[in-house]
DNA sequence: ATGGCTCATTGACCCTAGTCAATCCACCGG
DNA sequence: CCGGTGGATTGACTAGGGTCAATGAGCCAT
């Protein structure tokens, strides 16, 4: 079997129509009805808009748009971005299903970010001023948020470290692992995925060439770490991926 | 006048002791007070714990230290860093007075950062459930929360961008205008002050060694952009300083 | 099919910033 | 007073990864 097939295989889910509310959600135990009690989910559930579709290339919300929301992003991937003065872009995140994305507009009142999806995508919309009555009213929900928002935090401060200190592949390595480990929470394969998004993004993001991105891809490849056929990877060998082996030595 | 003597004359300030409320704080209106109404500061100066003194040197939390509250700077100065499994200090932030330093915590219950004195300072503790009962009943201050770890997220962001896209006379100009401001918000010159950490801390916090530190920093003063003096500084050419001029030419 | 896209890969060359090393300075303890 | 220690500066050399350029591969509209 191919990488294709191997990631086609393990997709297939009941249709995502079919579901009304997040008790039905796939995505329940990692996404924001875990916070909640199963009496005070529909609480929760009346105010989330669901459903909302973006086909590839189209924009959740754009930078300085004013920040009404966040969303649970449901199926698909998308990336934010912001744009420098000079109009460069520089990536800031992806995020994939069960994740939430927009909580970098709260303390501006406007997104400071452009949220774009990079494949066919659906997300579910959270009115933020609802979220903040209700997560008044529900201290586990309050709670989850500020969780959420530390854990966002963390993560960013871990690709401080990967940006400062380490080398052009540990990076990669470290964005494939991060990828694999966030498959994995969704069920899915941490050892056979497909990337959603372009080397050009993945460049963007831990800041290398584009030209970086390919060469280390096809090394890896050439060392038997990983096997790479465009945007499909599989991880062979997790141990020297992950740096013993490959930091230090061969 | 020399660089010393312009900043000892901006910090006479009224002794700390004497501060025994949020009411006489000086930093009341950038810190968390300023999110809640005068009749309801009482409930929030109750649950804190004021003037807690650290030495330079000494830590406020270490990492893996269980996670019971967030403190707010009063005096000094501290930086946050983190371990890599190989042994290496990744410095993440800097916290002046009345900045919040310890949200990182939430999501683990325990601190995945140390908080380290630069100089002698005082904090003070906010236990944390505290906080968020509190902060259910009043939900300026729930929003003040959201809105401080959203602007932490920004700010992280903002760094992101930094490393991966800028050069390290950048990182360093962006480093000065941004400890400049927020010397500015504490009602200090934002021209002229004296920086909290060493060039290491500096060359760690932005990824560069710490002889590049040096050399741009001598570099930008026989440019004209600033005067430096050790760990004083004196902002001469802001506009250049910030890009117009130095990126785009001479 | 064909042309025009964008994305991805590979090679050749170069430059920015890291490394190594020496020196200087301020501060501290005896 | 002197030696020790850590911070800061400066110089010489080097390497990791960026830039430029060419080519290939997949995809869509015509």
């Amino acid at each position: 079997m191919n990488i294709r097939m191997a990631i086609a295989h393990q997709h297939r889910e009941t249709p995502l129509a079919a579901r009304v509310s997040c008790n039905d959600c796939s995505l329940s135990q990692i996404c924001l009805p875990l916070a909640v009690d199963p009496e005070q989910l529909d609480e929760l559930d009346r105010i989330i808009r669901r459903g909302r579709a973006l086909k590839r290339g189209e924009h959740l919300y754009r930078a300085a748009d004013s920040f009404e929301a966040v969303y649970a992003v449901r199926s698909g991937a998308l990336k934010t971005y912001a744009m420098s003065e000079d109009g460069e872009e520089q990536v800031t995140g992806f995020y994939l299903p069960g994740e939430i994305v927009g909580m970098d507009g709260i303390s501006t009142a406007y997104h400071i970010s452009s949220a774009k999806a990079l494949e066919t995508s659906t997300v579910c919309e959270i009115p933020f001023t609802h979220l903040e009555t209700l997560s008044s009213r529900i201290p586990t929900l309050q709670h989850h948020f500020f969780s959420l928002m530390s854990r966002e935090i963390q993560e960013d401060r871990a690709l401080h470290m990967l940006l400062s200190k380490k080398s052009a592949d540990d990076r990669i390595a470290s964005l494939l692992t991060t990828i694999a480990a966030r498959q994995q929470r969704r069920g899915l394969s941490n050892r056979i995925f497909r990337l959603p998004m372009s080397r050009y993004d993945i460049a963007n993001y831990l800041g290398l060439a584009v030209e970086t991105v390919s060469r280390i891809f096809t090394r890896f490849q050439q060392q038997g770490l990983i096997r790479v056929e465009g945007r499909e990877v599989e991880i062979l060998d997790r141990p020297r991926l992950c740096g013993e082996g490959r930091l230090h030595a061969g």
